[in-house]
DNA sequence: GTTAGCACTCTCTGAAGGCGAGTGCTAAAA
DNA sequence: TTTTAGCACTCGCCTTCAGAGAGTGCTAAC
């Protein structure tokens, strides 16, 4: 099928009108917005051709046009230009995929999964905070001829283990050599204690295996750095849309907005971290935050008997307080387990 | 405050009648529903009182009552039975935390976040189809006293590891011989091939280390068994939301359910796996599925040459095709080399 | 102290009518 | 022959209004 080019820049202005707008395109706006130099009553002719052969409809008589699905076939086939996108995003997107992702990270989110399974509530996890945590060694040991085995082991007892890529000169002594120097340098320090300074002593003093230290470091540092704790991990927040008290858009704008603001989220869990075990915080003792009709159920969990963060679920007031408690209650308790076991 | 008995029965009925309906509940409905033997009139007075203290609220003048946030509070601290969970679903909530998840869906769940970010849209992962993969061999590592390192290595090149606890007597030596006999029965296995007679003759073999061998084959028949492919990871469903198309509940509702149905998206999903790259499917393109007006855009992705699934994202058909497409595209381009990196 | 009866209040629903956006057609202009 | 201006017409959206229904508070009787 070939369209005269006044038929697919008509085509073009109304796709991408539409697509921008969402509203029904009228041959005004064409006219307006798009300098075709044709009068709307030409515009008209033209839309009238390009319903009758299927590529746009009229939701009603009295409507503008929205394009239909062979209406985007056409543009996405012979039209739209194929816009690269740019070397800042793909350069974000490349650092997203390949930054690591710590054993903890992922348990949390799974604990989000389960939690929200369970109560069709949406639910949250808060992020360890480690302030009672500090380094305590590495250790290195040779898989084969290229790959290393990197553990990190912290006072907590939390062991963190990665597997990297060494260049094939490496032996077994450089890597005790390596571990030594490095175990020397960070030796009790704490998540934000790792300065410029440590760092450049330790390459000063590895220099000879630059590469191999980099990738090390590169997750030390990621283990040690001071904000990775302040992450909040959610989990089935489709399930307020479940709650017929959520129905009003404007209620759900606002919980949503709620959900997806990292920092007061932390501050609402954070609060139940002060005494140890379940807390149950109903609608307007959520203070601070900008929800109304919602209760917060938390409970701590702790690692090696130290309470280091609180997990939970959020839901409209009207909620199954007994269920959802025990069930909060219960998770944090097998939480705590599986991550004191590691 | 202490309250008599009655007062404590009908604001418990009303607590919970309200938190089953989500309606306003009546005096009416109190007396039919819970037995207390009492008039609604009798009720009506009682509940202007509980009113009066604040535990009770009126929508409006002609409307039932609803519990106050006050009122939620005196119940859950004076009245609701802590009622604990089921054996059941005790057993189901360790199951699920306790599940090995391995580094793809791991990476997989990073990727549908990233995806969905970059796009505004809903984003999918479809786990990889590990047909032509086999298995290869095993190794273990002693790493400390208690703990050894297990790598499963297949054909693809492909190495998960894990570490595990072992007893303190198992030596090196003992580690050796278990990968040994493991190695053999297992070698060339592909997922689904492992059966029960192979297991059976492997426990023969490695009587003496039954602990050690428990974990280990817990860990290879999670990588090697069949379903394991047949996963779909979600992320960013909140962004359909922002769709002015999914306004209307009745669409809302429609999506959600597909996008919750995993095997109706695999069969989306593995349509786009026919050809290498790009596919864009544009609404009733998607046949079958019960979905209108959605178009969903996916990409391959290999690991190490082959093509083992694809990822993208699903969106109203009104969407930025030239934007997302080539966003689509990188993702499972950077994807892509990451599997195969590891 | 409890209950029946009754007037009253307030929301919800559906119908009716006005408004406005946008079309299709016709006839004139280029 | 193509383009444009003019105009009547259509149809969804919004507001208004009345009737129905649910539930209350008050009063008087039990």
């Amino acid at each position: 099928m070939r369209l005269d080019e006044r038929k697919r820049k008509i085509l073009q202005a109304i796709v991408e009108d539409y697509v921008a707008t969402a509203e029904p395109v009228g041959s005004r706006t064409v006219a307006r917005k798009y300098n075709l130099g044709i009068s709307p009553a030409t515009i008209r002719n033209e839309m009238a051709d390009l319903e009758e052969i299927g590529f746009l409809e009229q939701p009603h008589t009295s409507a503008g046009r929205i394009p239909s699905d062979f209406g985007y076939r056409y543009y996405v086939d012979e039209i739209m230009n194929k816009i690269g996108i740019s070397q800042w995003e793909e350069a974000a997107i490349r650092r997203r995929l390949q930054a690591r992702m710590d054993a903890i990270e992922l348990l949390a989110h799974q604990t989000t999964e389960i939690l929200s399974e369970v109560t069709r509530l949406a639910s949250v996890v808060m992020g360890p905070i480690w302030v009672k945590n500090s380094f305590e060694y590495i250790r290195l040991l040779p898989v084969d001829r290229e790959k290393v085995l990197l553990l990190v082991v912290t006072t907590m007892g939390l062991v963190e283990h990665f597997l990297m890529e060494a260049p094939a000169g490496v032996t077994a002594a450089d890597l005790d050599h390596i571990s030594r120097i490095i175990n020397r340098q960070l030796k009790g320090l704490r998540p934000g204690d790792l300065t410029r300074a440590t760092l450049d002593s330790i390459y000063d003093d590895l220099a000879a295996y630059r590469r191999v230290v980099d990738n090390i470091m590169d997750i030390v540092f990621a283990i040690m750095k001071e904000d990775q704790g302040r992450r909040v991990y959610l989990g089935g927040t489709l399930n307020i849309l479940e709650q017929p008290e959520f129905r009003d858009v404007n209620k759900l704008k606002d919980i949503l907005s709620l959900l997806s603001a990292e920092d007061k989220m932390w501050g609402l869990l954070a609060a139940g971290c002060e005494a140890e075990g379940l807390t149950i915080r109903i609608g307007h003792e959520n203070k601070g935050a900008g929800i109304n009709n919602c209760s917060i159920i938390t409970a701590t969990y702790q690692v090696n008997g130290e309470v280091v963060g609180t997990l939970g679920i959020i839901g409209p007031t009207r909620m199954e307080y007994a269920r959802v408690a025990s069930m909060v209650e219960y998770v944090s308790k097998v939480f705590s387990e599986v991550l004191s076991r590691r």
